[in-house]
DNA sequence: TTCACTTTGTTTGACATCAAACAATCGCGT
DNA sequence: ACGCGATTGTTTGATGTCAAACAAAGTGAA
């Protein structure tokens, strides 16, 4: 029943991933979620947390302890936005950046690692196909 | 830089699917991993509890609550084996059995469903290109 | 202006997950 | 027969996640 089901090999596949590029960045401290939030940061300075938590994927309140360990490890800041003092702009500093530098070079032999058994016209394929999924989610 | 790497496609699939799942078997109180359970209990009747972690990829300790949130409703059976007083043979009840059948026709709808936008042909070769990631860690 | 509603970040609670440690049991080698 | 190591299920602790509730701050309508 379950090899029949696009859920399961889902599933499967990103265990499987996200097990080898927790692998590939051990040593850079930095797990898949992490590394989103910092591609995002650097793409958007000043972003406020709620902004990205929905560019992430992942709730508010879930933010919360991701970004204080940022914070703590240097990487990122928050800077209390003048115009609205509820919220935080969101800011990589230069460790964060240089960080981020190194991780994605990690990032992209990861990729080539788990797309080697794949042509390239079949990694574009996939990516397309998985797009199509679950259009009701969507 | 996100968009590029199949690790990310394949969260958002994963994601997108789960709901779906989770939307179309609500009625039923059937999660993915619920079902899972069921389904392996199911094909492989007395089971022990370590083979049936294995087989849905958790850990055992993770097995634990789950079966025992389904002994409690009513849907396995722990039975402790005669040869090996350490060990539990896995067994679905009449009850278990029943749910199991509902829940497999909702499946079969929701897989229908996330899969709409690809062809019979489009599908097998998804699952088939999924199955190829990441073979460091197969 | 004032007051209800919204937004923002945070805290708390519930849950799934893994890893480590544990007691009970098994099995094998001597 | 005995004892050491492995196996089994469980408990505990740490982490990541969502949902709900909250205070502080902003917004808009009467």
């Amino acid at each position: 029943m379950l090899p029949g089901l696009l859920g399961y090999h889902v599933r499967l596949a990103q265990i499987a991933i996200f097990e080898d590029f927790e692998r590939a960045l051990e040593h850079l401290g930095v797990s898949p979620g992490l590394f989103a939030l910092l591609v995002i940061i650097d793409a958007n300075p000043g972003l406020k947390q709620t902004a990205l938590a929905q560019a992430a994927r992942i709730d508010r309140s879930t933010l919360v302890p991701a970004l204080n360990k940022l914070e703590q490890r240097g990487l990122v800041e928050r800077r209390s936005a003048p115009a609205d003092r509820r919220s935080n702009g969101l800011f990589l500093t230069t460790a964060g950046a240089e960080l981020l530098h190194d991780a994605t070079g990690a990032v992209r032999e990861h990729e080539a690692g788990i797309a080697s058994g794949l042509t390239g016209a079949e990694r574009e394929q996939l990516m397309d196909m998985l797009d199509r999924l679950a259009p009701r989610s969507r």
